[in-house]
DNA sequence: TCTAATCTAGAACGCACGTTCTGATTACGC
DNA sequence: GCGTAATCAGAACGTGCGTTCTAGATTAGA
């Protein structure tokens, strides 16, 4: 991309920042104003160049007509967002979501980047692990699991349990057998529990799993 | 929110498609053409109306002037788009990036929701992790490890280190030690690895990790 | 059925605003 | 220095476009 003359960066953050605050673009005289123009040519002259230099683009004869092309606006990606509902460990029961807990101002939000979201992001919620008690899952003190909401979990998912009599939060993948509950855990190296069925509460099946690592 | 008629509804729908490959509002006459209204004053009345319900903002004498009020945009979150370089997996060199792979279309990339992203967000690659090796520091096949890229390191940053003596590839927390770099997993109950410290080439700091868990 | 509100029509008005034309300055290569 | 190109000035032109006025058509409620 071509330098550009100060006037012209002048111009380029003018029609950034008025975008910004009203959406829409400045008319050719507002620039000229704005930036101290004594001629609305002068303003066109510059537009010209800038739009051959591959900054704006414009739509000849119309009104407020300017875009930006290539801008920062290339990175605003729609996001899903989850509210944090607290915190999941070994012993703590784990927060169930409330009717109408999702996507209200309540809770504190985490927004699910859309190469982690499923197709149906519904009933998403996310809880923070605090403990080390699931490294078997390969999750951390720190991290947030995205739990889908649901009851009823179907063979090799992984889903978070609450285990009543053992008074025990965990992340195991599920398979019904019978009348027992396998929980796998994710690392192949160590032992599954067999509970019965009816002493598993399968609270959502995890959905993604994120970290942030101390800098 | 009061509920609108099939007319302004239509009218609302228009400016969304309008501006969305445009990026400027459409003129009262284009209103009035793309959704058949027979008169451009019809066109005034119903946005009246959808300004007085709160669907839409509009500024007096200025063409183009509208604004969609409360729209998805609320949920566009600004994300920095990380590249993803290539895989990391124990026994295969760590893909470094070169200069000017950041960024650009060259690589699929993928965006770190803000929650993640650190103050200063330049330098970052991610990498596919291929394998098992690394469940140590809690990774597994599959999960995505964000980088920031530098050669340096301070005691306790987690970093993607490659080993050319033992032609291994690992993530492990950095502490250098005199002329030895002690490399400490992250699971407290694994044994460090330490080797001289100009045998190891640290590729990057882990800033974060997401794993997107099979449905 | 009568009345009032809501919605639709058509046309005209007038400023907003992009465009263009003619010259004047300034910057730059030789 | 000179000549050419780049940039800036000022004004005028024509149309894009929001606005407004009058009035007819539809719908809704009493």
């Amino acid at each position: 991309m071509p330098a550009i003359s100060t006037r012209q960066q002048e111009i380029l953050d003018f029609l950034r920042e008025y975008h910004t605050d009203r959406s829409y673009m400045p008319s050719i005289r507002e620039i000229q104003l704005a930036c101290g123009i004594s001629s609305t040519s002068v303003v066109d002259y510059n537009l010209r160049l800038l739009e051959r230099d591959g900054y704006i683009r414009r739509s000849p004869d119309i009104s407020r007509a300017i875009e930006l092309v290539g801008e920062p606006e290339a990175d605003l990606v729609e996001v899903a967002r989850i509210p944090v509902l607290g915190a999941i460990a070994a012993g703590e029961p784990i927060p169930v979501p409330e009717a109408g807990a999702y996507a209200d101002g309540d809770h504190d939000s985490f927004a699910l980047p859309p190469e982690l979201t499923p197709r149906d992001p519904d009933n998403l919620y996310a809880l923070r692990v605090k403990g080390y008690s699931m490294i078997d899952a390969f999750v951390t003190d720190g991290d947030i699991v995205v739990l889908r909401h649901t009851r009823d979990a179907r063979n090799g998912d992984m889903v978070a349990a609450w285990l009543p009599m053992q008074e025990e939060a965990t992340l195991k993948h599920f398979y019904l057998e019978g009348e027992n509950v396998r929980l796998m855990p994710a690392n192949p190296a160590m032992e599954p529990i067999i509970v019965p069925a009816d002493s598993v509460q399968v609270h959502g099946k995890v959905v993604a799993v994120m970290r942030k690592v101390a800098a």
